[in-house]
DNA sequence: CCCATCTGGAGAACCCATCTCCACTTAGTG
DNA sequence: CACTAAGTGGAGATGGGTTCTCCAGATGGG
């Protein structure tokens, strides 16, 4: 009978066939708006844009987490995928060169994939899923090159995500004046990473550990206000 | 005769005892407010945490920027202080990382400064005024540590400024958590600025000029909405 | 003792995002 | 073609926030 449940992900694909271009057009709205400008843009917004009322919208996507999630699953596992595929690199320090380089990059051009996996939303927890996809490429990663002696020694897994971190927001504060000035900073970073540049006293201050990195996300939301476990409010329509 | 004018900076300190005293109060308020959590809190904050009405508030600072104007002078002048004093340090190299060392925490321990310096208000421009003052001697620390072979032939001045501001965001990001691991991430930059570290190529990407920088800051608002020229509304109540 | 100065804080005016609702349109089936 | 379930738009209710005004009343200081 009436299964469309309506709950949250996807659908039973059985939508009317206006209704499915619909749901197209608002996930094209969406993944523009939130490229370029983040997580901000409101659900009106979105409707707006992709010409349907927000009615439309709502009906589709319970709310913005939901439609971040349809739109962003692809972009996450392409970037764990970029972890993966870095270690079959030949040389220990292209491969980590390569990953840093082309994580960035994508951080950097999508502000809404940089939310996502840098901050934690309210329940949702789609960035400290992805860190833990990418945890074990990136340890050995930097084990590999840190074997070939060919990064410092005192370099540490959870050191790549802040590194990242400190470049997107670098890249982001200068977006409008000079978008690609981020390279000159990875750059000067990874210059940091090789053996030599190891001045005699070790790094101050450990590193954190993988369960403080997932902290850190949480501790940053970006779901602005109340949380009220309101959960999945199941409208049956 | 009346000429306590109101005018949001220096009233003519001809003021009652008892509002002298809530001025203060509401400086110390705002004090720890904006160092804590940075600019966000309202006046209303500000009045609740100071023990004084709202309206006491809005009739010694017509609006936050004076109040924080009021607040963040002579911390800036502190800060421009650190500039000038690193350079009595003998040593070139131990010179920059004084400045940079001790900049740093002072951005970091205080949320307030750190967005009066990276972003700029509306009309007011303090943090742009504070680079400007600073500049001539960030240059000659660069310079005299460029010289003295000490410090990386490619570094630029207006990278003194984006270095700051990586290391601030890593701070606030991993603030809750971890309050000093900021002080790991300047350690691997200040690493990355010996000689030594310059790997075969040079830096890709040229540094912002200062006038980039300027931009930089501009469009990086923290005035939240509207801008409404609406200049200084002299309430002369 | 008196009044100019100053106060508190309720509330008006505003802005913004979320989400509901229902009169209307439309797809697509028989 | 006609008919009905599915889908639509978008005005507006709801709720949350900030800014700023206003004035009856308190107060200090001459």
């Amino acid at each position: 009978m009436n299964v469309e449940e309506s709950s949250g992900a996807r659908p039973g694909r059985l939508l009317r066939a206006d209704a499915e271009r619909n749901r197209q057009r608002i996930l094209a709205a969406a993944a523009e708006l939130f490229t370029e400008r983040g997580l901000e843009p409101s659900l009106d917004d979105v409707a707006r844009h992709a010409g349907v009322g927000v009615g439309t919208v709502y009906r589709r996507f319970p709310d913005k987490a939901s439609l971040a999630d349809a739109l962003f699953d692809e972009r996450i596992d392409a970037l764990v995928a970029l972890a993966e595929q870095a270690q079959a690199e030949p040389d220990a320090w292209a491969a980590l060169v390569s990953f840093l380089e082309r994580s960035a990059e994508m951080l950097v051009s999508n502000r809404g994939l940089r939310q996502i996996l840098m901050f934690a939303a309210e329940g949702h927890d789609r960035g400290i899923c992805a860190r833990d996809r990418m945890r074990p490429a990136i340890e050995s990663l930097i084990e590999r090159a840190q074997a070939d002696g060919q990064v410092r020694a005192d370099l540490r897994p959870t050191d790549v995500p802040m590194i990242e971190f400190m470049v997107a927001a670098a890249a982001e504060y200068a977006w409008q004046v000079r978008p690609t000035v981020w390279r000159r900073y990875l750059a000067l970073i990874l210059d940091a990473l090789r053996p030599a540049s190891a001045s005699g006293r070790p790094l101050p201050e450990p590193e954190l550990s993988p369960d403080e990195m997932a902290e850190v996300m949480q501790s940053n939301p970006f779901s602005r206000r109340r949380a009220s476990a309101k959960a999945t409010t199941i409208t049956m329509d």
